[in-house]
DNA sequence: CAGAAACTCTCTACGCTGTACGGTATTCTA
DNA sequence: TAGAATACCGTACAGCGTAGAGAGTTTCTG
């Protein structure tokens, strides 16, 4: 149990890992992988049983090799983890043109990027330090910025509105994950974790001392508990979010 | 390298451990140690150390003992989590009275847990698959809840709102924590990244396929460079969402 | 065409992690 | 004062990332 980071070793290295910048090189036996494939093979590790589950021998178990045979691939764990993350980031769909202004467009970005945090919810869990600056990631953001382009925003701003989304989406995928994960776990030990937590909790909780914390928990839980949502609150929340922008933007207009 | 996870132990002792519902043991020697002050600990050697250098090991020795005497206080480093996650959900003061309406109260809260994330970096990289509800939380949970009051929300869209500014708070600290990373590492290893970074980054990136990326983060860039300012992007979002509620707000009014 | 060079891959090993287990010392209860 | 309960420690195990040395394969060079 320990945090995985991301980018830390030789920059020359990293960014010829992720731009796919290498000669083809003469001597030696062929490879028996590519990078992107154990890339590839990692994410869907890492999808399927969480990223703890994802060490160099798991991975290279999976791949037919050894532990030792990927680090002639990838210089460390970190540098696959960069990867990784350019890998999920080439995903997203993103079309050229779409209905309802720039309303629509930003509600697109935030869906998609949300989808990719529920997709691969390992996401949440690495540590940037530093921006794996990879083809994905570039045309991820020159496309999210066109999104916000000749709507009356400084160009600083446009950076700034986007931050404050992919921020906010980021957020908002972690409490999403969380509901979902705290639902579906039909190991039923979630279930029953509650289940047991609820009466002790209740005993040690006096509803006096917190009235409105009981009050709206209650409400938010008669909305939710039968059919818990979280695209509604995903929703509510970027609704709230857009109409931010939309003041803002008609102070440049009149 | 692998991630933290929190609450995945009995229900009934993590509560009891949280809430601190221990009966005095009678016989047996007196402890050396007690819970708080072991999580007081925990929470200062991952502040100044980072979450993979706070091990069990490493914090018995910070404390005086050896590893396995740790197990008779905490089940396991989950709860120690745990038990971290609700300590530093304590240090926040929550006046009761704050000018500037509901605006100045959710501002308030926005730039309390901010700071929190701030001051513990750690906090971003847990994975709180179930929340640790301690007392600090829910006391911290009434408070934020009683910002939102009788503004003219339900209580759905009390509890909605609150998440969306949680959320968001969330995602921009890790936004400025990245950002403080790479400028203030004096390891000279971060500043020395992007100088080699750059050159080999400029070869691969054409700015004519990434027109918008590469003008706006020019843009940016210039804005920020010399004293690049996370407050103000923070400040920014924030206002963006508070307008955001307040055109909420005023569809209840007329 | 032979030899060297470059490359891939494997084996072994080290220090680290969380923690299960068993033993010992201490303190209170009966 | 005997026994039970508790706190603490030493050892041990499986797993982690990865350093280093060596074996095997391919290709370029002379």
């Amino acid at each position: 149990m320990t945090t995985e980071y991301s980018g830390s070793g030789d920059p020359r290295r990293s960014i010829e890992l992720l731009w796919g910048v290498q000669e083809r090189p003469r001597r030696g036996p062929k490879p028996k992988l590519t990078v992107p494939q154990i890339a590839a093979v990692a994410v869907a590790v890492a999808d399927e049983e969480g990223l703890p589950a994802l060490s160099m021998r798991r991975l290279a178990e999976q791949l037919g090799v050894t532990a030792m045979s990927l680090y002639t691939y990838v210089p460390g764990k970190a540098e696959l983890i960069d990867l990784m993350l350019d890998t999920v980031n080439g995903e997203l769909d993103m079309p050229a043109d779409l209905p309802g202004g720039w309303r629509g467009r930003l509600r697109h970005i935030a869906h998609q990027n949300r989808a990719m945090y529920l997709r691969h919810p390992w996401l949440l869990q690495v540590a940037t330090s530093r921006p794996p600056l990879g083809p994905n990631l570039v045309a991820k953001y020159d496309y999210e910025l066109r999104a916000l382009d000749g709507i009356g925003l400084t160009d600083v701003e446009m950076d700034l509105t986007l931050s404050m989304i992919n921020d906010y989406v980021h957020g908002a995928a972690r409490g999403a994950l969380h509901a979902v994960h705290v639902r579906d776990s039909s190991a039923v030990t979630d279930q029953q974790w509650w289940e047991r937590a609820a009466p002790i909790l209740a005993e040690v909780l006096q509803p006096e001392r917190y009235p409105t914390a009981t009050r709206v928990g209650v409400a938010a839980g008669q909305e939710f508990d039968a059919a818990y949502d979280p695209e509604r609150s995903f929703a509510y929340g970027l609704d709230r979010l857009l109409d931010g922008v939309a003041a803002l933007i008609a102070t440049r207009e009149h």
